[in-house]
DNA sequence: ACGCAGTACCGTACGCCGTACGCCAGGTAT
DNA sequence: ATACCTGGCGTACGGCGTACGGTACTGCGT
């Protein structure tokens, strides 16, 4: 900047002019990884492309080199994530196997709040990472293995995938936040018992499990697992009934 | 601002100056209902202040005689939806009544996908409408009378929960959107099978599936029961077995 | 009849947001 | 040396939610 702002004390509005950056001091992978960090340790709610490009100590613009948007930054941050799946062990029966692949799942959901919310509001199926499509292939095999139909691989599928994204957001918002549970707790305290006996009555139930995700999670998807069992073995005595 | 554009024509910059609207044009309800018309019509992303001011044909800050601001707004809103729902008959086994309740709810949520969405992001019981709290209280009762221990009554009312709130959100974001299901169609033709057998090999299932929210929400649901059943036959067994 | 307080509606302005557009500097190829 | 390419960036625009103060109407006490 030559001679910028030489001319006399008539001060400038004070963008508080930022020295350029060097040329090599950005890229996609870098602005994805401290976009995650933001979005671990801020939320979804603070953040901005102006905060992040901040963060990087770069202006904002800069970012748009890199993706289109916030939007396709958004995808490729939960992409990222997506490829972080790791499959658990594939020793045992089939439903310890699914049991363990949907905890796992349910985990990584879990420990990225942010990059959850993103995609519960996406629409969905848009992209087949290769991690997730992989995740889904194996569970579809393990389905299979268990003896259940075409069509009751797929719903059995679908009933898993939405038992685990329900949990995963309701303890993101929730089991983890001490406060929801706090309120729930004054919320439950105040009902009055003669309308509400069973409610009143098992508020310490409730609120134990309110504050317990993991297991909850563990308990849904065994009513699950058992449902699936059940339809196995119905299909196996009654071949003939499927299309 | 005395005097301030009689000089002439010089053009103020045109606000569109309305007209003030007479004294009574407003009530929290009224704003409520045309909020959520609003909502269902074009949906969350496109709501604004400003647009549903206009909408009513009012100046925007009008809008804040009757709410604090949008939160309350979306809160109230939120609220007078739940109070809607309305509990089916009280007929029939415990499982059949339990199974009409949830899919009654689900049929609610489906039915106003911004609203879902709002609640979906809310931090969850921070308010116990009469609506809601009676179909929880209801939804206990059943499980109490299909013989499950007070914790089993807890985690299997959260297992239900969850798995409607996913399968509603799955829902509104693809099964009600053919070109979500259209992109899912192409996504599954450009599999490479060799890699991906079983998934390209159930594509036609899965993508009826994608299309079939209700009937998918039933499939799920019946999963869940068949467990809760079984669960409930155990502790009839070994009723020392809970603490 | 007349003021006057209270209130329902509203205009303006502020500080955020995402991002279109074009500029500019520094490295590379010629 | 020159031209070009490209990655970083400043500015500006239109949108958002909403704090704050104004304004005009209603209804009341006199």
């Amino acid at each position: 900047m030559p001679s910028e702002q030489s001319a006399g004390t008539v001060a400038r509005p004070r963008p508080t002019r930022r020295s350029r950056a060097p040329r090599g001091s950005l890229s996609a992978e870098l602005i994805i990884e401290r976009a995650l960090r933001l979005l671990d340790d801020k939320g979804l709610d603070a953040f901005s492309m102006r905060a992040l490009a901040e963060d990087l100590g770069v202006g904002t613009m800069a970012l748009y080199t890199y993706f289109r948007g916030k939007d396709e930054l958004f995808r490729a941050a939960r992409d990222r994530v997506l490829d972080t799946y790791v499959p658990p062990s594939t020793e045992g029966s089939w439903d310890q196997q699914l049991r363990a692949a949907c905890i796992a799942v349910h985990d990584l959901f879990t420990g990225r709040p942010a990059v959850l919310r993103l995609l519960a509001e996406s629409t969905g199926h848009d992209d087949f990472l290769d991690a997730a499509t992989s995740a889904m292939e194996r569970m579809l095999m393990l389905l299979r293995e268990a003896g259940l139909g075409r069509e009751d691989v797929t719903r059995a599928y679908g009933t898993l995938s939405r038992f685990t994204i329900g949990s995963a957001l309701r303890e993101i918002r929730v089991c983890a936040r001490p406060e929801a549970v706090e309120r729930f707790r004054s919320r439950l305290a105040a009902l009055p018992q003669d309308r509400f006996p069973n409610l009143a009555d098992l508020a310490p139930e409730m609120l134990a499990c309110a504050g317990d995700g993991a297991g909850q999670y563990a308990y849904g998807l065994d009513l699950i697992l058992c449902g699936i069992r059940e339809r196995a073995r119905q299909a196996a005595e009654a071949p003939a009934s499927q299309a």
